[in-house]
DNA sequence: CTGTAGATCGTCT
DNA sequence: GACGATCTACAGA
């Protein structure tokens, strides 16, 4: 089932970061529906948190859409390759996000190893933020798409004992955010 | 297996 | 003009 447009607007985002392990992100482009059961999660909390690009209240031109309300998605590039997928949740006017870093290929296989020139790993393990999005051909003109719509969505078909598997650890590659960088805002199924 | 350099461009200073 | 919520290839041990 499809994630409804009131699961994401939860206030607490970390909570809604834990909750996402094991819920399905599907995409549906022109080549085929592409999905995965996804294994590992950041929370990005507001303009207190240094480690978000909202830190500071910064509403530019790239952070306005985690201004938004919660069900829409921000894709942002990074080192100037990677497309980064991240779900805004909450409430308008707070700019509350959560990055997926890692799924597990269930659907369209083929297809995804295509978008890798056949180097997808065998397991369809698919871990790293950058090959989520490869993956799943999501780029940064998706950014803003309504995440309840035909392109982007998720799904609530994960088995429940999934959750009693969930980790939490300290984000990744935020050095720069000061003490925020040890908050336990990323989550992993299985350890 | 570990470490590191290079890729590559939109965004913000 | 510098740098980043990263990935890959390749070198060396």
């Amino acid at each position: 089932m499809k994630l409804s447009r009131g699961y994401y607007l939860d206030e607490d985002v970390v909570a809604i970061a834990r909750d996402l392990i094991g819920k399905t992100l599907v995409t549906n482009f022109e080549e085929g529906i592409t999905a995965g059961i996804i294994t590992e999660t950041e929370a990005y909390a507001g303009i207190h948190d240094r480690a978000s690009h909202a830190w500071g209240g910064r509403r530019t031109k790239r952070t306005e859409v985690m201004f938004g309300e919660g069900g829409i998605a921000y894709v942002y590039l990074c080192y100037g390759i990677h497309s980064l997928f991240n779900i805004v949740t909450g409430l308008e006017n707070i700019p509350n996000a959560v990055l997926i870093r890692g799924i597990n290929a269930i659907r369209g296989i083929e297809i995804m190893r295509n978008r890798f020139a056949g180097n997808l790993p065998l397991n369809g393990r698919i871990n790293g933020p950058g090959r989520v999005s490869r993956a799943l051909a999501i780029n940064t003109g998706h950014n803003g798409t309504n995440l309840t719509g035909n392109n982007i969505w998720l799904e609530n078909n994960a088995n429940p004992q999934i959750q009693l598997k969930v980790t939490s650890h300290c984000r990744i590659g935020i050095d720069y955010a000061g003490e925020d960088a040890f908050l336990p805002y990323r989550f992993l199924l299985n350890g």
